[in-house]
RNA sequence: GGGCAGUUGGCGCAGUUGGUAGCGCACCACUUUGACAUAGUGGGGGUCACUGGUUCGAAUCCAGUACUGCCCACCA
């Protein structure tokens, strides 16, 4: 590993943090060395997780980088504490997306070309030259974000070893007659040529119209076979389709219909007679409670058709055009669907069969790659059966072996699972896994791992390769084990398998999810993973889904670039994967996260100016401060929080710790005292501040880091180090802090908290009355509990300071002689008086002490009523009533201290 | 049609086993003292969507209603 050091980064001298050369500096750093290259060591723990592939051509998104965030925080975090660990980085070759992106650059040449011009071999070397070029961007772009992903083994669903396990796959599965090949209805793009699954398929309410036609009856059975005479009337979106209609169907039990069922009526616009059949699919409640069966067009129609053994002419061509056959009238042949159906209705109004449309509006299917609407489409495809495939993959879900995080999408998965159906493997594109199944002259069709020379079964050597590729999904499928080696039993394999996490979206469960689970406990025999983490959509401001066509997403570099990386993935910590299932985007998030970048920059500014010099050495907490202790205290809390928050996955609240912990403990309260505690000292006391402001925020540094790695990065290299972690190369190897217990002090908690209270009180008078910022004002305070009255007096210094209160002279005692003239407040057992002289406003003191009189005396009055009522004292637990009485007692106390100073002033 | 979320001050959210509503931003006022004005200090602001129930007591438990959003599903 090369050792070139980074060097610190100059920053401008005006206090503000620039994240911008800082993040570049550090990203060149950890890649060029290598820094996140597997290293195993068999006696470590080990914590892997694969990357949900990209598609190469796939930009980060906003989801992408939340969702790197997060694999990125447990991976860092994994890794200070001591495991192997495995971020398996690499990119899905995206078979649909990726032809149509080398399908438009073709398209733009002059002259422009055609992918069928170029052939099929030359058409995949040039997706493979745009892979080439263009196949990591994605990847680069993660890589502005921090993550720590193994770069030196990144894979692509299209390298040598990684296709190899695909085939090995498929041939299991076909040799066990899993996959076979059917003839039924699917969802068919006329844009991209080929099926999709009813996943790929999006469904979006579209406004159209209900078209209801009336079919005469024929001849023979009482009609006039034209549109004069009776008849039936069915009700279609879509007229187009009707000459492939083979019947028409009303639900036997519906009493308008049922005498019907027998008869014939004659198809409008052409000679063809139908039989009128009853199914009890139709619904007698819609449209007219008659359907026409179009199977070859209709995925319900054809499940009509397959029960009355009726035929299913084809009547759209798969471009979406009408077919020129014998079904289809001479004057619609070749049209266009759309313009077909425009045709269509024309002409029935004009011959008087159109009997009414209405306006309707209706999900209509469309091609989630390039929003063509689907056309259902009968075509042979290749198919995996599910059924048995399914069984153990349900299992493990519900055994909990694989776990849902949160626990709500376990439902999904299993809802999804037991009752999935055959997945249609096969697209009729050319960028892809070509299907490893080769046909024989003799009609053998056999699925090879590689190659075929002869037929396996004839030896015959004419052979030819099925047309098609494979669904992209069922080469990410084998994602977790294909990336370690699978099928060979690789150490890495042995080492990261099962994985320990997966981090995804909820909109791929069923898509992707699902078919890692089912493959790996097939093909490894165990699940592919513990916890799948499904984390929220990120929507924008105003609730709406970010969409690229749209224009409304936002460019997470964009942000990046604005706020740094920093301040990103602390708001995709916030968001983290626990709550809600949608998150609306706010820019101003990222704002505070950058103040807070900021903050923390400053912070370190001053600890390190306050430790120039300094040698680590280990805390004497004997001859620590109460406000030293109190921060070693609120810091070991901290620590304790985040091993739970972190182990349970909640980083929403591990980032809201260590936030309140930074900002609120460490910079407003501990370093304003350790400040003028280390100015003031003899160095005694400031040597032991000195060791508590180094600890506490190097270790805050290194628990922030798995959250924050550029800005904690850089920091801690300034920070002198303890021996153990001098030679590290980086934050990212030091120990994740662990809390000490022997740093818990509650009573360190109890009298700080006294203290503060009482600044803030009297920082509140001095507001309130307008008492000069820069004058010193005189404060009494009386502390009936001796105890506090120890605590108080101990802390007079902190209290007294120009940092806090500001305070000259100040008197703390059991008993004072309250002053005439003065502003009261009471916290606990001390009443703090401050004379205010000719500055008082005895009217104005009055008014507050009066608001206060009137907020206590609401609570006293709650307080005794709720104590007054029987069955409270009756039966509520006496531990809740004790609570209730002290508070009583605290209460009226306070009101009392009120009155006699209402007392004093009006004198 | 089925399922899942959400509804708490202007905005974004916390509120574990029911016991006097919290935080951040924004807002108002004051302050440029050597970590930070991307700051500090103080302050104002909420009948916890609605209805009913359980309970001595409900933001919290139960039932229902209303909106908002997501997922799944073969109503033409």
């Amino acid at each position: 590993m090369s050792q070139v050091k980074a060097t610190m980064t100059e920053q401008p001298a005006t206090g503000a943090y620039s994240p911008k050369d800082v993040e570049a500096k550090w990203t060149g750093y950890w890649f060029e060395n290598d820094m996140f290259a597997t290293r195993v060591d068999p006696d470590r723990p080990n914590f892997s997780c694969a990357l949900p592939p990209p598609n190469i051509t796939g930009n980060l998104h906003m989801g992408h980088a939340l969702n790197g965030t997060i694999q990125d925080m447990l991976t860092r975090w994994k890794r200070m504490q001591g495991y192997n660990v495995l971020w398996q980085p690499g990119t899905d070759h995206a078979g649909i997306a990726t032809q149509m992106v080398v399908e438009r650059e073709l398209k733009k040449q002059v002259p422009p070309i055609s992918r069928h011009q170029l052939g099929r071999e030359e058409f995949i070397k040039r997706c493979w030259v745009w892979r080439e070029e263009y196949g990591n961007n994605i990847l680069n772009q993660y890589k502005r974000l921090g993550v720590s992903f193994a770069w030196d083994r990144l894979q692509f669903t299209m390298d040598p070893d990684y296709v190899k396990a695909i085939y090995r796959a498929f041939v299991i599965l076909f040799d066990e007659g899993k996959i076979y090949r059917g003839n039924r209805v699917t969802n068919w793009c006329p844009r991209c040529l080929t099926s999709v699954s009813d996943l790929e398929v999006e469904h979006e309410e579209t406004k159209g119209s209900l078209y209801e036609i009336k079919y005469p009856f024929s001849k023979e059975d009482g009609g006039t076979g034209d549109a004069g005479g009776p008849g039936v009337v069915v009700a279609t979106t879509r007229p187009e389709s009707m000459f492939g209609d083979v019947a028409v169907a009303v639900n036997p039990k519906d009493d308008r219909h049922k005498n019907i069922v027998g008869k014939k009526v004659v198809l409008p616009l052409t000679d063809r007679v139908l039989p009128v059949i009853g199914d009890q699919y139709v619904e007698t409640e819609f449209g007219t409670g008659a359907l026409k069966v179009t199977p070859a067009h209709d995925a319900n129609d054809w499940e009509i058709g397959q029960r009355h053994k009726l035929p299913s002419p084809v009547v759209i061509d798969k471009h979406g055009k009408m077919f020129a056959n014998e079904f289809v009238p001479t004057q619609f042949q070749g049209q266009e669907r759309f313009a077909a159906r425009k045709l269509v209705v024309e002409e029935l109004k004009e011959k008087g069969f159109l009997v009414e449309v209405k306006d309707y509006t209706h999900g209509v299917a469309y091609c989630e790659r390039c929003h063509t609407v689907i056309e259902p489409y009968l075509s042979e495809q290749w198919y995996l059966q599910m059924s048995e495939l399914a069984q153990p993959a349900i299992e493990v879900v519900e055994k909990n072996q694989v776990q849902f995080i949160p626990e709500r999408y376990a439902s999904t998965y299993l809802d999804w699972m037991r009752n999935v159906r055959d997945w249609n493997i096969s697209r009729q594109l050319w960028w892809g896994h070509r299907i490893p199944i080769w046909t024989c002259e003799n009609g053998h069709v056999k699925a090879y791992e590689q190659t075929p020379s002869q037929c396996r079964q004839c030896s015959s050597t004419k052979l030819e390769q099925d047309p098609d590729v494979l669904d992209t999904w069922f080469s990410s499928a084998l994602w977790p084990f294909a990336t370690l080696g699978w099928p060979e039993k690789t150490p890495l394999l042995k080492t990261f398998y099962p994985t320990t996490i997966l981090s995804t979206a909820r909109e791929i469960i069923n898509l992707w999810v699902s078919r890692m689970i089912f493959t790996g406990v097939k093909f490894v025999g165990t699940i592919p993973f513990k916890h799948v983490l499904i984390h929220p959509v990120i929507q924008t401001k105003d609730g709406k889904r970010m969409s690229k066509s749209k224009g409304n997403a936002v460019d997470p570099l964009d942000m990046i670039e604005k706020y740094g990386a920093d301040a990103n993935r602390f708001w995709f910590a916030t968001v983290g994967v626990k709550g809600d299932q949608d998150v609306r985007f706010h820019e101003d998030k990222l704002d505070e996260y950058k103040k807070f970048a900021n903050k923390l920059w400053n912070a370190g500014k001053l600890v390190l100016d306050k430790l120039k010099d300094y040698e680590v050495q280990s805390i004497d907490l004997s001859k620590c401060t109460l406000p030293d202790r109190w921060i070693l205290h609120r810091y070991t809390r901290l620590l304790e929080s985040l091993q739970d928050q972190l182990q349970n996955y909640d980083f929403t609240e591990a980032a809201q710790g260590l936030y309140e912990f930074a900002w609120d403990y460490f910079c407003d309260w501990y370093l304003e005292i350790a400040k003028q505690e280390l100015a003031n000292s003899d160095g005694k006391s400031g040597q032991q501040t000195q060791n508590v402001l180094y600890y506490v925020f190097e270790g805050l540094l290194r628990a922030l880091h798995p959250i924050m790695p550029f800005i904690t990065e850089e920091m801690w290299e300034k920070l002198p180090h303890a021996e153990f972690m001098v030679d590290l190369e980086s934050i990212m190897f030091a120990p994740y802090p662990r809390a000490h217990a022997g740093y818990l002090d509650e009573q360190a908690e109890q009298k700080m908290e006294l203290i503060i209270k009482t600044i803030r009180a009297i920082r509140n008078i001095r507001q309130t009355f307008n008492v000069d910022r820069k004058a010193e004002a005189e404060v009494l305070i009386e502390v009936s509990d001796k105890s506090e009255l120890e605590t108080l007096s101990k802390a007079r210094s902190y209290i007294a300071s120009d940092n806090n209160a500001r305070v000259n002279p100040l008197t703390i005692e059991a008993k004072v002689t309250a002053p005439k003239m003065a502003a009261t407040a009471v916290v606990s057992s001390a009443t703090i008086f401050v004379p205010l002289g000719k500055l008082i406003d005895v009217e104005k003191t009055g008014g507050k002490l009066n608001e206060q009189r009137e907020a206590v005396l609401k609570e006293v009055n709650k307080l005794a009523q709720m104590l007054d009522n029987p069955d409270f004292r009756k039966r509520a637990p006496a531990d809740k009533v004790a609570a209730q009485q002290e508070a009583l007692r605290e209460v009226k106390s306070r009101l009392e201290t009120i009155d006699a100073q209402l007392k004093l002033l009006q004198g």
